[in-house]
Order: C-alpha cells, then structure tokens, then sequence
DNA sequence: TAGAAAATCAACACGATGTTAAATTTTAAA
DNA sequence: TTTAAAATTTAACATCGTGTTGATTTTCTA
C-alpha cells in the first residue's frame, strides 16, 4: 500500500514513455533515436527518463519482455490438441489463433519492432519461445531419429515461416483474421508449399512438358 | 588508367574496415560499436575511416549491397529449371543451392548481419531480392486467382523459411552441405511439415486417439 | 490543505562524432 | 633510386547525446 502510494502516475508517465517509443520506431530507426526524442514525443523532462529506466535499450528490452511474458503466461494451460485436425482440416492449432490474435493486440509495437528498424534480437527471443511451446511434446508424436534432418531444422522452418506470414500479416495492415490467417498458414504447412500455390494441379491440367 | 593508380591501398584499408567491422559485429551490437573500435580494430587512424565512409551506417550498408549485388548478378542467368523435379524429387532447384553456397561463401558476415546483433534492414532486402527472384514466372505455372490466399502470402512464408533454414545452418557451423542443406528445405517445402516431422506416418502406426 | 512523491530545471563532465589543415608515409612510374 | 601524387596520420576543434546531480516546482492523496 505505501509503496504503491503513487504508482498510477508513475505508470502514466512509463506508459507515455512507451508510447512514445512505439511511435518514433514506426518512422526512424531505433539507433538513431534519441533519449531527447523520447522525451520530447512523451511530452517529458529529460531527466525523467532516466528516473525509470537506465537508457533506451533499458527501455526497449522493457518493452519486448512484457509482450514475451504474456505471450509466455497465456499459453501455458494450453493443452495439447486433438491431433486429427492437424491432418483432416484446415482448422488450425489454438495456440497458432492465440499467437495472431495476440500479435494483433499488440500490432504498433510488434511491427515496429519486428520490422526493417526493429531488433533482431526481440525476433529470436520470439522464435525460442515458440519452439519451446510448441516442439515440448513432440517426441510423443514422432519417431526424431528417423528423420533423415535434424528435427531443429524444422523446427527453425516452421517459426521463422511463422513469423514471416506475421509480418507479412501485420504490414497489410491484418485484412484477415486471426483465424482466417493462421487457418491459410496451416493449408501452406500441412499441403506444402507447391500444392499451396497450386502449381501441382496446374502442371497435371496444363501437361507442361519436362524442360521449359 | 591514372584513376585507379592507388587503388590497390586504398582496397586494401577499405578491406581492412570491412574485417574489422565482421570481426567486431561477431561478438557486440552493432548499435555499441563506435568509429574508434573500429579503426583500433583495422589499425588505422580514426580520421582516415571518414576519408571512405560517411559514417559506420554508410559502411554497413556498402557491405551489405556488395553481397545483395553479388547474389542479384549471380542469377540473373539463371533459367526457370525442369519443373518435374520439383515434384518426383527432392533434387533442389539449383538456385536454392547456389544461395546456400554463397551464404556458405560470406558466412561470418551473414551470420553476423542476420543475427541477433545484425541489421533486420537487410533481410528485409534478401527477402525482396528472393521473391523478386523466384516468383517473377509463378504465374506460367498456377492461377494465381483461383488461391485461397493471396500469392504474397505464400512467398513470405517461403522466403521466411529459407532464410529462417541458413540461420538455423549457420549457427550449426554448416555441418551439411550447400546441397543437403537445400535437398532437406526441399523435403519440407514439398511433403509439409508434418510428413517432414514424420507425424502423419506416426500417428497412422500407433493409431493414436482422437483426443489426448 | 499539508506533506510526500514525482517531475522539472539547469548545470556539469564525459565521450563519440565529424571536420580541418598541416605533416608524414606510401606508392608507382620515370 | 628519385620524385611527385596519393593516401594516411596527427592534433586540434566545435558539436551533440549521455547520464548524473541538487535545488525547485508540480502533482497527488491522505
């Protein structure tokens, strides 16, 4: 109680803060953003800054853990789902839904920085977190040393497509929704990518020769 | 003739920031390393890195557009292969191979820039330059209208893989070759996930239930 | 409304930046 | 080997962002 005195306040101003942050990496590159800019766009003193945070990537990696521990936290009763949609359906796993629906909650500051100005390094925490979440059990489902690659290796196939179709997703500005796109992302994973295009079927319709 | 009578030394310093920044960039953001690291780095003066590169951006990005040059050059020659093997194999096109062998070429760099202390701006660029490459005739071979998403999409899934798959070998240390590496993206891209994940045979073998 | 907490303000030392002019070293051609 | 041009070095400079401090003002809430 006493220690929280304040704290509204005080979480107004973090909140201006962020804000700020989230608006100047929608146009300029975090390195070249200042402490000043922050301020400025907060509406702030300078000094106020740093009564909340050390410096700007103090502020950043503040900023990228709260998306990563309720990303963490919503996910971890999901339980693993009936495996049959997996390979009867397009309806997509619930955790993929829960992934967009909660990256489109988030949209300004994930795609500032998950895009060309962004931190690379956010991008890998996100793409662990994920293969944490959702390689766990899969030893229940697959033989690993049969495979003729490294499980990992599709492992990083599938995240990284993951995050690419969320990009790709947040850039024209989410014309679907959260299911409606992780539903598309599941056709591309379990079809593959040539059937996804539609070039398997074009090629037995056309009867293209061997060399083109 | 008189214009490139020096050339060879100044090559040769400009060589030397280029390694000095690779080295550097290996171990520490690129945001935290300063001018003087990087001319203590290339042992030179601090002054003389100013007489060919603006700042440590400019130098970034001329490092960055010779390998972006380099891989535009590469293919240009490049002709749409036998679209059979796409189909009945897990031969890789060629121009997925000779990405990985050039990747494999320029690893520490890449490996660098594409990592978590690298510059999210340029795989942005490959990811363009990839598309751009590998999606100029994709409508010799499907109905682009008759998708149920939206071509883009399916590139950015993709290209996100593919690039997602040499991060993944590079910081393995390339136990695979240019070839194996880009048979196994193949094997994914084709079959799907799951069959490349060995689930759909699993699942079918130890008749699993509907629910677990 | 009084007191405590938070934010502001002004000033400071510090270090990296980018520029300059003069001195020095390196290079390649005569 | 000499020499003139080119490239680099050196040292100095103003500028800017940083992070800190102490005194002051504003804001909140009990």
């Amino acid at each position: 109680m006493e220690k929280k005195k304040y704290e509204r306040k005080t979480l107004q101003t973090q909140n201006d803060i962020k804000e700020a942050l989230i608006f100047l990496m929608e146009e300029k590159n975090f390195n070249t953003i200042t402490i000043r800019d922050i301020t400025n766009c907060a509406r702030i003193n300078r000094g106020t800054f740093y009564l909340h945070y050390l410096d700007k990537y103090d502020l950043l990696e503040k900023c990228e853990q709260e998306i990563l521990e309720h990303l963490d936290e919503r996910y971890n009763e999901i339980l693993t789902p009936n495996l049959k949609q997996f390979l009867i359906s397009d309806t997509p796993h619930p955790f993929i839904v829960d992934i967009f629906t909660y990256f489109q909650e988030n949209a300004p500051f994930l795609k500032a920085v998950l895009g060309p100005n962004g931190d690379p390094s956010f991008e890998e925490k996100v793409r662990r977190l994920i293969i944490k979440k959702m390689f766990r059990n899969v030893s229940n489902f697959t033989n690993i040393e049969n495979l003729n690659m490294p499980i990992e290796m599709i492992a990083h196939f599938i995240v990284s497509a993951l995050i690419g179709v969320v990009r790709y997703w947040l850039n024209t500005n989410m014309q679907q929704t959260p299911k409606e796109i992780a539903s598309m992302l599941f056709q591309i994973m379990n079809k593959g990518t040539l059937e996804a295009m539609g070039i398997k079927k074009y090629i037995l319709e056309h009867n293209i020769s061997e060399e083109i």
